[in-house]
RNA sequence: GGGCGGUUAGCUCAGUUGGUUAGAGCGCAUGCUUGACAUGCAUGAGGUCAGAGGUUCAAGUCCUCUACCGCCCA
């Protein structure tokens, strides 16, 4: 494409599939993206602009949500570029451990394998391999939506640098006595065989069963179970009967009140076990009587800590009853509860079964049911992190957008809990802790390990690595720091950190942002950007989650190949609010791509409309002031308008209210008003060249700043067509490095006068619709228009004639004059303006349809006029509006008594 | 149990610090092969802004309560 085929160049229709490749490449071969790269023409004097991409998880394509956001980051960061700040969006990708591992092991499963017949390391060489192929579809998706990433600065979570990170972060907590390995009770699911986080439990309400069991106290003489003195406790989880320890009552409960102390034999595993006191128990459920399970529910945990009872673990990793289990022990869970429950049934033990509705916590990834298990972890001391993450809220060193996310922000944090990093899985980083035979405990960030254990000086041959690895998002926590070369003193770590906005989705506030912030302020002593922009989901039609597993997952290379990238993204953005869910429709899709095509049509026509006497390669400059018309003037007015509220859109993060500036912009009034304005006075022969050249380059100069404010939204049509337009001297070759554009100033006149007129033309429509005259008709139409209309009116007559379908368009001196032409006229009042149109065949019809209008346009204005002046008549609406408003209002019922004056002389007339 | 959000045209959604006549897209109706575009053009119909009360000269917008829907935390 080059300039001698501007115009007639350009393909009738936009063919986005034509044009994105090639305008991919072009960026990457000019290196614009990097914001120190060859193309680069960022000012230095600029604060940098820093994006650090969330890293999607290699573990599969991407989705529409993943589109949604790669276009919000890239439209920021392609803003920040032609403002002229070295703009950094630094692309990454996740291991994401235990979601990459649930999607491994379907696959391998699929090839007749398991986590266990391949081993770790054949496991592990597996994944990789894996995500090798994954790995490069999800960068080629990220390019065709058109992410301006710098590539060269591309991060894995499991690379070298992060994989330093991680070991360095960790054994900083370590040495600061904020990472710290306990026994305690845990999360774990069975299915994933490792622990979780508080986060990864969804508490999920299920309908149960609470069963009534009896236990038999033992006789205080023989210490042999007495089969006529039992207790009855409640209980959902029978199977766990096997890990009691004791059961409690409370204290005050005069039911009990003489057992408290005596003991009970636990069935099964024939344990004799105390009846406690303990304020803890509720006395309205069950029996008021429960059993204790110290290793394997929370509360009981508590209440066994407090009674020193035994702590007795009867699961194994899998789920299954543990040796400790007696003879149920290799029993599934649910199988083993069920043989239980048929055990106590047939010893006439079982009292009762009502169903209940409980609350149970589920793995989140594979919908097990988690079991609380008593295991030693690491854990992340996150009280004192947490603080400092909340001061930086609290100061508005960072901003959460939108805003009402702070409060749960600041919920979160008040209440956090110790986080527990360890997980028994393969696929991630390997916790840098080493024990020897003695029990010592050495952490090192050295990669080759420790060179001896810490305490005892034993050589690394006698350690053993501990065989867990982190939770994932304990590196992704490191993400704005690791990704710039922490914890070495790299020129990026100095030059873009902290980074300026952090884009996520809201699902991830706690899992990463608020770890990033926490992690982000210990280790670099600031925050790790200023704001942090919470998208909204992108969900089906219907407002479901898109899920593969609901078949409703929308491919966006789909939505790319059949209306292009830029559509994509205009619809994914366009009537979008931050932290607010969107649905995702094709009918947006198709707006949005039509939307494109109209730009690309405008740019067509403009570019072929280049008049004669201007030479193809002619430099853009701004058009002769002196020649220029109402018509150009209003346009560039209006173009000034659209630069300032884009500018405020932007700066207020309200993309989808950019989208909407812009579509009107160019839609509204640059493609309906503007171009059909500016036609007749570039084809008339008769005007000196000069005005003809001065209407063209309007155009030219008003495309070209609607073609910069839409780059970041659109950023291949928009490049395609500043290929083809006119530069300036000192543009860049290519649009993605211009100049964001300046506001020109306003011309409240030209917009006045041209609006007044634009209004005419749809009154004349409206009048001719209503009557249903032939469409096809030039119809004489006569006006009266107030003098200061004069001028604009005269220059712009041949335009709106076009535009309304009359001719001739005849000025008159007022509006009696107006009256006494012809009889049989259409009256038609717009603003200040009131013409008459003249039918070719005066009909008694159409006379009495347009009379319908008028008295319809009547009754509506006496209406408003009523409400004006009830309005100016209220003395306290006088007295304590703003001087302004009052002043707006007495304008407004002015304008209306004439407007009635005008339509009532109209009806008469 | 605690908290947050939503309820605006047939559908999907915008709506700035309260201030003219509440907007858009799609859909609908009536027309139009007007030389950039039928992926288009013109005109039109369609809303007591969930309900009730309050603050204010003025409320879709602020406050209180209610109903329904959704989400988060426990």
């Amino acid at each position: 494409m080059t300039q001698e085929h501007a115009g007639p160049g350009l393909a009738k229709a936009y063919r986005p599939a034509e044009v994105e490749g090639p305008i991919y490449e072009r960026w990457l071969a000019a290196d614009v993206f990097a914001p120190d790269g060859a193309g680069s023409r960022a000012d230095p004097a600029k604060p940098p602009f820093v994006l650090i991409q969330p890293p999607p998880n290699v573990t599969g394509s991407l989705h529409l949500g993943h589109a949604q956001r790669s276009a919000v980051e890239d439209l920021m960061t392609r803003h920040a570029r032609m403002q002229g700040r070295a703009a950094l969006f630094l692309p990454g990708l996740d291991h994401a451990s235990i979601a990459a591992q649930v999607v491994l092991d379907r696959i391998i499963a699929a090839e007749g394998e398991t986590r266990a017949s391949l081993g770790r390391d054949r496991y592990l060489e597996r994944m990789w391999r894996f995500i090798g192929e994954t790995r490069n579809l999800m960068l080629a998706q990220q390019r065709r939506v058109g992410a301006s990433c710098d590539w060269g600065r591309l991060r894995f979570t499991m690379d070298e640098d992060s994989s330093r990170a991680v070991r360095e972060a960790f054994a900083r907590l370590y040495r600061e006595g904020l990472a710290y390995r306990y026994e305690t009770l845990i999360n774990w699911c069975p299915g994933c065989r490792t622990s979780l986080s508080d986060l990864e439990v969804v508490a999920t309400p299920e309908t149960g069963t609470l069963w009534t069991i009896r236990y038999h106290l033992l006789d205080e003489a023989t210490g042999d179970p007495d089969h006529a003195a039992t207790i009855s406790v409640a209980t959902t989880r029978p199977e766990t009967i096997l890990g009691d320890t004791g059961v409690a009552v409370h204290p005050d409960d005069p039911r009990y009140t003489a057992l408290v102390g005596r003991r009970v034999r636990i069935p099964f595993v024939e344990r004799d076990v105390p009846i406690i006191a303990d304020a803890v128990v509720d006395r309205a459920f069950g029996t008021g009587a429960v059993k204790i399970t110290p290793a394997h529910d929370t509360d009981d945990y508590a209440t066994g800590e407090r009674h020193h009872l035994p702590f007795v673990d009867v699961m194994d990793d899998g789920g299954h009853i543990s040796a400790a289990g007696g003879h149920y022990a290799g029993l599934e869970r649910y199988a083993a509860r069920q043989r239980i429950l048929a055990d106590l049934q047939s010893a006439g033990d079982l009292m009762a079964s009502t169903p209940h509705e409980m609350v149970i916590g589920r793995c989140h990834r594979s919908h097990d049911v988690v079991e609380p298990r008593l295991k030693t972890q690491w854990f992340v001391r996150t009280k004192p992190l947490a603080e400092a993450a909340l001061r930086a809220t609290r100061t508005r060193r960072t901003v959460i957008l939108p805003e009402r996310f702070e409060k749960v922000w600041e919920h979160w944090l008040t209440d956090i809990r110790d986080w527990n990093v360890s997980r028994q899985l393969w696929w991630g980083h390997r916790i840098p802790a080493w024990y020897c035979p003695d029990g010592h405990v050495t952490v090192t960030a050295d990669a080759a390990g420790p060179a001896a254990c810490e305490a005892c000086g034993r050589p690394p041959a006698e350690l053993t690595q501990d065989p867990d690895i982190f939770d994932t998002w304990f590196s992704s926590g490191l993400w704005p720091f690791s990704t710039l070369g922490w914890p070495r003193a790299t020129a990026d770590l100095a030059r873009f950190y902290p980074g300026t906005v952090m884009e996520t989705a809201y699902d991830i506030i706690f899992f990463w942002v608020a770890r990033m912030m926490m992690l982000g302020i210990h280790f670099m002593e600031d925050a790790p950007f200023e704001v942090v922009y919470l998208s909204g989901l992108v969900r089906d039609p219907y407002g479901q989650k898109m899920s593969k597993t609901k078949g409703n997952v929308v491919d966006p290379l789909e939505a790319i190949e059949e209306s292009g990238a830029d559509a994509l993204r205009f619809s994914l953005i366009h009537g979008a609010a931050p932290g607010n869910d969107q649905k995702f429709s094709a009918e947006k899709l198709e707006n949005a791509r039509n939307f494109a095509n109209k730009l690309w049509n405008a740019a067509r026509f403009v570019l072929g409309a280049r008049p004669s006497t201007t030479p193809p390669d002619a430099v853009r400059s701004a058009p002769d002031a002196a020649r220029l018309g109402p018509a150009e003037r209003w346009l560039r007015s209006r173009v000034a308008a659209a630069v300032v509220a884009a500018d405020r859109a932007l700066a207020e993060y309200s993309f989808g209210e950019l989208t909407r500036v812009l579509y009107e912009s160019i839609w509204g009034e640059y493609c309906d008003w503007a171009l059909e304005l500016a036609k007749v006075r570039l084809a008339d022969e008769t005007l000196p060249a000069a005005d003809r050249e001065a209407t063209w380059w309007t155009l030219v100069e008003a495309l070209d700043t609607y073609l910069r404010l839409l780059h970041p939204v659109m950023p291949f049509v928009t490049e395609a067509i500043w290929d083809e337009t006119p530069r300036a001297a000192g543009d860049p070759a290519l649009l993605i490095v211009a100049d964001w554009p300046a506001a020109p100033p306003a011309d409240a006149a030209a917009e006045a006068e041209v609006g007044a007129l634009l209004e005419l033309v749809r009154a004349l429509r409206n009048a001719r619709s209503e009557a249903r005259l032939d469409p096809a008709a030039w119809l004489a139409v006569d006006v009266a228009l107030p003098s200061s209309l004069g001028p604009a009116f005269d220059t712009l007559a041949p335009a709106l004639e076009r535009l309304a379908h009359a001719r001739p368009l005849r000025r008159v001196a007022d509006a009696d004059a107006l009256r006494s032409g012809a009889p049989g006229g259409l009256a038609v009042v717009a603003g200040p303006i009131e013409a008459m149109v003249h039918p070719l065949a005066a009909g008694a019809e159409a006379a009495a349809r347009d009379r319908a209008r008028l008295e319809r346009e009547l009754a509506g204005t006496e209406t408003q006029l009523d409400g004006a002046r009830a309005r100016l008549a209220d003395e306290r609406f006088v007295a304590q509006a703003p001087a302004a408003v009052v002043e707006r209002a007495r304008a407004r019922a002015a304008e209306l008594e004439e407007r009635v004056a005008r339509l009532r002389a109209s009806l008469e007339g």
